[in-house]
DNA sequence: CTAAACACTTCCACTCTGCGGAAGCGCCGC
DNA sequence: GCGGCGCTTCCGCAGAGTGGAAGTGTTTAG
């Protein structure tokens, strides 16, 4: 294969998450032409790794000939615990956070150069967003990714700021302005973001620490931009103090990542 | 190999498989040694296929050799859309019922002779049960259990009921009891347990209903014995007709399964 | 109505991946 | 120092997995 990687890497294995890897940029689910197109594999490879996933439960193959994902992948799925289980610790405080100022709730750890969702909660009435649990978002382009950027490696920063691209028109992408962003959510230990998204939205999120003060994750509100979302800055770092202590009290004390 | 099924049935996906399976009763992670006993297979088997989905980051290795499920699993289970979607749709009603309740909010679908948890809403008040999203718990000893088991088809209920086990002293599992009270249970509409699968704790759960009628799923409430659930019946009854409400809105209308 | 396009299934000769017991290493407890 | 435990590496080879080709069935366009 042309990866560069040793050629063991090709495996029946690393098909079948090839295959897997398929879906995620699917909303509907996939046909069996357009899944081997997505994975990169030869249609009767496909066919077969499909075919025996869906034995296990793991794809589900639909009456209309789409597969999709299977609930044995989501079972085997939540039998990770995430960043040592910070998601089961911080939910109760994001229902809160919730239900305190009915917009949507994120709560995100940084992957590498980009925000991966841990959860979002949100109620019929908060407004409609592309963020999804287990979903990636940019860094340098939502709130909670700010906050996780401005706490990040010098090289992660380089590497982000380096790539930087506008997602709207809003977006701020000019390294020396980023950086002065970056020092500014240091400084007041929050960040902002209008329309830098999505159109129409802006967000405030704060840091969520370690007993050791080491920033594990961020966590945010997005609102419209008719709704100043600061308002409710000191229940966002209520919500965070929360999570900090939950997560000292607990035997580990520490993530496992 | 001796499962009686065909012989292609145990290849590396399938083993692949198993040794994630093997995490379902592990909370802590697994040694390499403990990993291959309760996948079943051979040690250096186990090895080689732990590294490969360590390498994919579907598996995790800890410092101390311990093997957890790995963020990448969990990304792509999120990717299914169990029962249609269906946790989506009632995650905000199941707010509004942790809200009214502050007590344990469950949704389950039946998944053969077992309630398969879709979703657990709690708080750091709610009485701690043994329940999880994405777990299997029995349909005769649980409230929403009881709602699902009242809907099977007969075989599935004379299989549940020849197999049924108490869990606590207080389990119903005597077949002449057991259908009286499901044939209550699609009387009135709702179930109610009462330290049947955790002492200390009583429940009740109401049906999710398709726009056809069929019993999708069932949500329900755990409290303590302190507390009587059935004075939420009505909050229950909302949050059920709100889901089936927004389910039949969907464009699709109907779940995929 | 017909032809083209598309999705999918099955075949099968062949390659090379995956197999797992054995041997050996390192660490820990007694 | 020894036994037990967890783990890693080796390696010959059997058969699992490969994927292009051919064929089937359905849908779409003219």
């Amino acid at each position: 294969m042309s990866e560069g990687s040793p050629e063991r890497e090709r495996g029946v294995l690393a098909k079948a998450f090839d295959v897997l890897a398929a879906f995620e940029g699917s909303r509907d689910g996939l046909v069996l032409v357009e899944l081997a197109r997505r994975a990169g594999l030869p249609l009767t490879t496909v066919h077969r790794l499909a075919s025996d996933m869906v034995r296990q439960q793991v794809l589900e193959r639909l009456p209309d000939r789409r597969y999709v994902v299977g609930r044995r992948l989501w079972q085997l799925g939540l039998l990770a615990r995430v960043q040592g289980g910070l998601r089961d610790v911080a939910l109760p405080f994001m229902q809160d956070l919730y239900e305190a100022t009915r917009e949507n709730v994120h709560l995100a750890i940084r992957d590498g150069d980009q925000a991966l969702y841990l959860e979002r909660l949100h109620g019929r009435s908060s407004v409609p967003l592309v963020s999804r649990a287990g979903g990636l978002l940019p860094l340098h382009a939502t709130g909670v990714g700010k906050v996780l950027l401005a706490h990040a490696p010098p090289e992660v920063v380089d590497q982000v700021i380096k790539n930087a691209e506008k997602v709207t028109p809003y977006t701020v992408t000019e390294p020396g302005r980023l950086l002065r962003e970056l020092a500014e959510v240091r400084r007041r230990e929050y960040a902002r973001t209008v329309q830098e998204m999505t159109l129409g939205t802006c967000s405030v999120a704060v840091p969520v620490r370690d007993p050791d003060g080491i920033v594990l994750a961020a966590i945010g509100l997005v609102t419209t931009t008719r709704r100043e979302p600061t308002r409710h800055l000191a229940a966002l770092r209520m919500a965070a103090a929360g999570i900090a202590r939950d997560l000292a009290r607990r035997p580990g004390g520490k993530s496992t990542t």
